[in-house]
DNA sequence: TTTTAAATATAATAATATTGCATTTAAAAT
DNA sequence: ATTTTAAATGCAATATTATTATATTTAAAA
């Protein structure tokens, strides 16, 4: 199934509606190679219908929320989710010089396990990434 | 040895100056309890002595390049380095409420190591942080 | 087709970050 | 102590990113 597709089904299960401008972002971060910023995916569509940033920033938060995409930090944008990446330790590793990212799943991970209890006290979520050079920018 | 001299011990080191503004901004990290922004600091700094917020992003800037503070992505703000933890995968406990974090170190930590060769050419640097309750906001 | 809550566009504003340039200052050299 | 000089800072302007309120539109259920 296609990251569409997949993405479309999920915001239904969730009750969210499939509205143009969603189509349009899932479109764009279909396509993407590098994390995008609300700004710009709103180059990245059609110009013909075109979509308010204001919009494109409420759509990313609902993706976000329901899992369809993930927060890049290293280069400040998102990308889509790899569904085909079953559960773990989900990480990233980013490219410093283009953005070009990708996710990876570590069996092992000791991030949750290891942390310090004294703090925190139920983990939510966590960030993990790796930056370096790909090999086209190495 | 406290953060502050070591803090300062580096900077000479690396040949920066010694100024009130880089002394002001220490002083404020030594006893921050949460991330703090750039913003957060002009707030922090006494009324008689105000420093302009665009030299507090330029002293991040260099406090950060030469790793006495580190950037928490979960908070939007920087912490202070913690100089006791010695090498190894260094990551961050967040709270998720009030921001607390804490640094701790992985030992057996595989981050780096289990990276896909296939994008990653050589590692340059990460990011590990892990979000939760801490005991007080729990 | 109608209804309705959800989603969007628009405009305004807030928050965050950056740049260029004149002035000041820490610290080295005298 | 003074002078010198590159580095650092302050200021003003601007750019970028993000948020809010409200009227209008629309997807999808009735």
């Amino acid at each position: 199934m296609t990251f569409i597709d997949e993405s479309i089904q999920i915001l239904k299960r969730e009750s969210y509606k499939i509205t143009g401008p969603r189509r349009a972002v899932l479109e764009v971060l279909a396509e993407a190679e590098i994390p995008l910023s609300a700004y710009d995916i709103e180059e990245h569509i059609p110009e013909n219908i075109p979509i308010n940033v204001v919009t494109i920033y409420r759509v990313l938060e609902v993706f976000e929320k329901v899992g369809i995409i993930h927060k890049i930090h290293t280069k400040e944008g998102y990308v889509r989710c790899d569904f085909e990446k079953q559960k773990g330790c989900h990480s990233f590793a980013v490219c410093s010089e283009c953005g070009r990212s990708k996710e990876f799943v570590q069996k092992e991970c000791k991030l949750e396990t290891q942390l310090p209890q004294k703090l925190v006290y139920k983990s939510l979520s966590h960030i993990s990434e790796i930056s370096g050079l790909c090999k086209q920018c190495a």
